[in-house]
DNA sequence: TTAATAATAGGGATTTTCCCGACAAATTGC
DNA sequence: GCAATTTGTCGGGAAAATCCCTATTATTAA
């Protein structure tokens, strides 16, 4: 197994100097072999039929500028590689549309090395792996069957949404035409259902479901 | 010279693939040492007091956040440390701003690894660096001298901006250390100064100058 | 070296929230 | 279609947080 054939991994990234890096670091990794494509490489396609990865770590955003210079899409790649969405937080989508697209895997780059370099790994092997990160899809109007343990109800988000933007109960009140009692309902069984207890888990939470953007 | 002290580089950034990579990619250039600091540490001072790095690679908001945690800004670092800003092209500054805070260097993520290091080694050797492609300071002297009412203090900022991610007085007197009662007097000055008067005003304000991104 | 602002904190009156309980209307599950 | 749940709507009362002052040292600016 020691001369087992080393998987080969593609980097594609805007940034030099992390391409770099993490193709030093999976040279040094036994079973990893980095391939290098340059931010000269404009053609893609033929990159990946000469090197022949197994696994392409790619920033999405990157990765599909390159690729629409050729019109082209990740499906008309030329590759059985299978291809990890390397993702700047900023820009993460919700992992459908990466999936969608052909990624088999979404990691945000808040994740470790060794986590990158097990999911190399794993996905190399077949399976799919979704950064638990990434953005929820909560109104996705697309299939968002089953898998919802605590759903607010129309009323409860809003009123969080409210308390999330430092409103207090009688603003609220005012705001949506309600006592501010049940105001207070509201938003004691949103909290409920989401488990948060100070307004400050409710700020975290609205900022990480991006109520609080602009 | 061969076995002159090596420079000792310090990596932050919230992006541990990158930290790693580079520290790796340092580690194996005669004349340079990697120092890491993981995302955990919050506290930096110590941090660089313990380390003595010669020179910081750092992604400017991932420090200044880091520094913020403690009130202090880059000139409170008690570290003779140079320290290269390396930054996202998205929110690159110009340079005059990165100069002003206490930077050596400005450098943007799309620097070729080679050129970073040798930036370590010249900013080491006391040379200052700015990177042909960050944004241009056209117009930006706008002489705000004079136009600053009721600037806050930093304490009172310091307060403000976790009142407005939702934080209970208590949350923040425990935070920072403080009773209650005085991060109630710097809120109610804050607000006194800046004219607002509910919470959601506070929000309001805070969203409008970017403290709730990310 | 005054004068002003900043850092720190206590007191007490007021407001706001928290945690229930209640009940009718709407929805959902079988 | 009926029972079970969830939603919409409020009130009460205890507990907690906030507001608005006052006050004493540092520090800073004029």
């Amino acid at each position: 197994m020691e001369n087992a054939r080393k998987i080969r991994v593609l980097v594609l990234d805007d940034n030099p100097v992390l391409v770099d890096g993490l193709s030093f670091v999976i040279n040094s990794t036994r079973q990893l072999t980095a391939l290098v494509m340059t931010q000269r490489d404009q053609n893609l396609n033929d990159a990946v039929k000469r090197l022949a990865p197994d696994v392409i770590v790619a920033e999405p955003r990157f990765l599909e500028r390159l690729l629409r210079n050729s019109d082209m899409t990740l499906l008309h790649l030329q590759s059985k590689a299978r291809i990890i969405a390397y993702c700047d937080t900023r820009d993460a989508q919700p992992s459908e549309i990466y999936i969608a697209k052909g990624y088999c895997a979404i990691l945000t780059k808040t994740v470790a090395s060794a986590r990158l370099l097990g999911a190399i790994k794993s996905v190399n092997a077949g399976d799919v792996i979704i950064d638990a990160a990434l953005p929820p899809q909560y109104e996705t109007p697309v299939l968002k069957m089953g898998f919802e343990p605590n759903r607010l109800s129309s009323k409860e988000e809003l009123v969080l949404r409210h308390v999330a933007l430092g409103k207090a109960m009688k603003e609220i009140a005012a705001d949506i035409q309600l006592s501010a009692k049940t105001v207070e309902t509201y938003k004691y069984r949103a909290i409920k259902k989401l488990d948060l207890r100070t307004r400050s888990d409710i700020v975290t939470y609205a900022i990480s479901v991006g109520w609080l953007q602009h």
